[in-house]
DNA sequence: TTGGATCCATTTTTGGATCCCA
DNA sequence: TGGGATCCAAAAATGGATCCAA
């Protein structure tokens, strides 16, 4: 069970990912003769790296979706006890040279979250890390509400972008998506060439989904058809 | 006796809070190992943190009533030499994004004031802080016409809110429930971004109830029966 | 007396910084 | 370097309210 195969279709993506809720992530390592780290600090992306294995994702492929054939991207969400995402989630890095020609139509974020398998994980930090369990999937796609709220926040920050005013953005902007760094570290400085061929360098960045938009998706999808009933309190 | 356990029903808080009438706040303080400031101007919220741990409310713990398996609200009072408040009543803050759709009947305003126990206390400031005593503890629950009353103000004040008339609010609305700053000071503005994407800081601000709605409170519920007799004077 | 202004403690949220692997 | 993300110090919000000039 060590190598699993890719997915051949959306329902076997699916099952698999229904199998492996309820599970420790223990359980799930020893299944693919991993070892369980003390603690994420020095093992940042060890969940979402070990839950592509267990899903057959086509493991690390650049610039394509993790299940390329079913065009599906899979994201692994740290939830609290409440079920409250407790992080933001990392889309893709500011491709600087496209970004003022791009619409967000065609953008590299819009793409990557066009379908997303949310496998929602135990995040908290009191619990051991192989005692996590993993949670139900959602198989996602936005809703034209959500897409509209993207789009609003991508044209502002792509708007910034183009106009080479990248020192100006930072992690305040955007009610759901926002840009905030990406990179080794903060002295580390990415090149680039602009439009009139003017050399500079800067901070790496990437896009992110605000912990409360993803907490919405995850609302949506689970509270309202599940319970009838309203609002606890 | 620093650290006391939450009551286990309504007849124990009611018990501790009877037990603690008559005491002075230095007594009370000393109890729990917690210093007693010279004034309040430094330590506003000093009597109510202290008889919070004093009847074993739920520790400062958020958006949850103090004493939480009970659906109960804890509030201090403070009286002057008649008896009378001598202080609005914060409730809450104002949820700006929720008010728009959000009736009387499940606003955070009405949960809050379901069930609240007024703990009554010497508010004299030519009294110094530990020398001020307790006072009777009350049980309360609005009437229906207290209910009625509020709901009027509330659905006042809610219409402005969400019709985006945030500027026209001032403290002077509302007969037993008005809206007042509430905040770090006055220069300080809270971020928020409408439906329509539009950003505004406004100053934030919370509910409060007069003075003379609370005392209306402890009239009907200390004068009326306990004395046959009519009005004194 | 009132209502705009302010103060503290504590929890929650943020967003800049950082880490591993292929 | 790009893709998988989490860390954590600092800022902001929240709940406890009272101050004080007009």
């Amino acid at each position: 069970m060590s190598d699993v195969e890719p997915p051949r279709d959306e329902a076997e993506l699916m099952a698999r990912a229904r199998a492996l809720a309820g599970r420790s992530l223990a359980a799930v390592a020893a299944d693919h003769s991993v070892a369980v780290p003390p603690d994420l600090r020095r093992a940042k992306g060890w969940v979402g790296q070990l839950i592509e294995r267990a899903l057959g994702a086509t493991a690390s492929s650049r610039a394509a979706p993790d299940f390329e054939s079913l065009g599906i991207e899979l994201k692994t969400l740290p939830v609290d006890a409440r079920g409250k995402p407790v992080e933001s989630t990392f889309v893709c890095t500011i491709p600087l040279s496209e970004m003022p020609d791009t619409e967000w139509t065609d953008s590299r974020v819009r793409s990557k979250l066009d379908h997303v398998l949310w496998v929602v994980v135990d995040g908290r930090r009191s619990v051991p890390v192989g005692e996590r369990r993993i949670g139900a999937p959602l198989l996602w796609r936005p809703t034209p509400e959500e897409d509209a709220a993207l789009r609003f926040d991508f044209e502002e920050l792509a708007g910034l972008v183009a106009r080479g005013r990248m020192d100006d953005i930072t992690g305040k902007l955007g009610r759901c998506l926002q840009i905030r760094p990406k990179g080794r570290n903060a002295a580390h400085r990415r090149g680039m060439v602009d439009e009139d061929g003017e050399r500079s360098r800067t901070l790496p960045r990437g896009f992110y989904l605000r912990a409360t938009f993803t907490a919405g998706i995850l609302q949506r999808s689970f509270r309202l058809p599940s319970a009838e009933g309203g609002e606890p309190r």
